[in-house]
DNA sequence: TGTCATTTTGGGAACGTTCCCTCTCGAATT
DNA sequence: AATTCGAGAGGGAACGTTCCCAAAATGACA
């Protein structure tokens, strides 16, 4: 059996030559070294099917060539698609990836953080659930933010003008005719301020000197769940038919979810109420009716993340880089238009 | 700053102790060591803000106490729902999961194996793309493979009973009155053998008395594209109203696109048409109509596998195990019944 | 107070690499 | 023919732990 005690050693005894020839082989380096030594070492190696520990190698140099892409949920294809972008970019760069997945549990994101913290990766690519600043650059490892809730921090960061984006799927709802726009979205770090969206909202209304009803706006979850305790919540608006005639919606899943509990509840998306989510996942085109969305850019903003670590690990004292990509609106039919009514 | 040279040496001095001390306190391997010493160790540690060096103490231990998990499509709720049952419940007994995408790439899988093989990991659940058992073998890694392709094979296996899931969905198809049942799935493997979808297919026709007829059977992509093709094909068949009146799709994916490129097309699921899919998929739900199919037990396989792997790692020479999970038929409403029209 | 068992401690080797330094040897230059 | 040079090779320290073993301290008991 070809059992794991086959080091260095072996085979540079096995090539005739000492250790150090053998590792100016394997490590791409390129100490120079003869071509009859390298055939010798290449055969060996063959010969008694050595593998190089990395272990040895990345506690002599510092270097793991693995990255961490850490996102809260590897089942939203929001998250995943920026992390195969990213993953892309890097691979090309020689480092391989690995997603860590929080779920949005603390304890999950802890754990991460404890193993980027003991020098396995060379670099992270993280959405945080805490956000604690401190704590990410307290791990020593460079790393950069996907999001831009923290844009005002002291790290790099990566995402989309969500403002900007909101506004866009804003915009369309008032051209469509609608004068009495709801929203519904989470309210990420509690009270301290309004959530991004929910910002955008108020700023466009005054813009367009509507007025501000707290009654239309709902403050949920960004999941399925959350879309029925909306539609719920939504239903029970006394009059609901005359005061309100569109739904905005802080991301897709939420959105798809509200689409399918208000058809299921005789309500019609795209007929009898106007929804437009966030996001532009994959099943945002197979709703019934389809939702009209607003697409983030997930391709740049992964690739971009990757391209700011890679520097930022080039150079540890760059300076930071903060990158905003604008949302695309993406028309399909979930929204009702008055004037062709 | 507090950069990086503290190491054990540093607290040892510190603390007015050896460093094997130091060692016998942080790794809670629990040498006996006084309440004294101990108090001391973890004040120095503290005041030096010491963080161990995993890959040093990797080294000599061969441990790592990371686990990657290697799925085709990170995506796809199919498997990140395992990922995330094995995750469960690896990090209850310590061991910090990530997870690798190969999104079907036989170059991103053969890196994520190079991975493997540098003693990075203690061990891997995977679904592979190649399978290629003696490579994973080659591996010195403890594996665990998900999928019952390779079922005949010599190494830990956990899966769904396919063949018994496929004939579950084609019996309530049968229940409700339809007797001319296509079938559209991929062809893994090639024409070597056919995939056990199709097999359990032809075996159910015969079981039932029914004939087999070639131009009902679709090979395509598991995928939206792959249902969109089928919708296609499908459609093209002359006199299809006449020739068939259901359809068994290989996945939910497919499925699901199935079912909106025939809404689309005028073609109403549950209605014109019977479809069932596999898996049970979030979205399966959320269709129009929601789909009718058969769930399979991601929660139980990703748990399983954990479980064999963590057995595997403690006994390498332990019989290998195999285990087969029973899938369950999820009633919605892509399935049109005859009796009562 | 001495003996013995038991707990606690420290020194050094080992894990498998990389890297620094020195040394050799043959070719090129003078 | 003597000197210089550079490519190639080897020896050993270092990375930061853990582990083995022997030594020292402690405490129980006679």
């Amino acid at each position: 059996m070809t059992k794991s005690k086959i080091s260095i050693h072996e085979v540079a005894e096995a090539a005739g030559v000492s250790k150090s020839t053998v590792s100016r082989v394997i490590s791409d380096k390129g100490g120079s070294v003869s071509r009859r030594s390298v055939l010798a070492v290449n055969n060996a190696i063959e010969q008694l099917g050595y593998k190089k520990n990395v272990m040895a190698a990345s506690l002599r140099t510092q270097k793991t060539y693995m990255i961490l892409v850490m996102i809260p949920d590897v089942a939203n294809p929001f998250w995943s698609e920026i992390a195969r972008a990213a993953q892309d970019r890097l691979e090309m760069e020689g480092y391989s990836v690995v997603i860590g997945s929080t779920d949005w549990h603390d304890a999950r994101e802890t754990r991460y953080f404890e193993l980027a913290r003991s020098s396995r990766f060379d670099g992270l690519i993280l959405n945080s659930v805490t956000d604690d600043i401190g704590l990410i650059k307290g791990l020593g490892v460079p790393a950069v933010l996907i999001g831009e809730r923290v844009a005002g921090q002291d790290i790099d960061t990566v995402g989309t003008d969500t403002m900007a984006a909101t506004k866009l799927a804003l915009q369309y709802l008032y051209e469509a005719g609608s004068r009495h726009i709801a929203i519904a979205t989470s309210d990420y770090g509690g009270e301290r301020y309004l959530s991004l969206r929910r910002r955008a909202y108020r700023e466009f209304l005054e813009t367009k000197g509507l007025a501000f009803d707290p009654g239309l706006s709902f403050s949920v979850r960004l999941s399925k769940e959350g879309g029925k305790d909306l539609v719920r919540q939504f239903l029970a608006i006394p009059d609901w038919r005359q005061r309100v005639d569109s739904l905005f919606c802080g991301n897709d899943i939420l959105a798809i979810a509200a689409i399918n509990e208000f058809r299921r509840l005789g309500v019609m998306p795209g007929k009898d109420i106007s929804i437009v989510g966030m996001d532009d996942i994959p099943d945002a085109s197979n709703t019934y009716p389809p939702l009209t969305t607003v697409r983030k850019p997930r391709q740049l903003i992964g690739t971009a993340a990757a391209e700011i670590l890679l520097s930022r690990i080039k150079d540890p004292e760059k300076p930071l880089e903060k990158r905003l990509f604008p949302g695309q609106l993406v028309v399909r039919e979930s929204v009702v238009h008055k004037g062709n009514k």
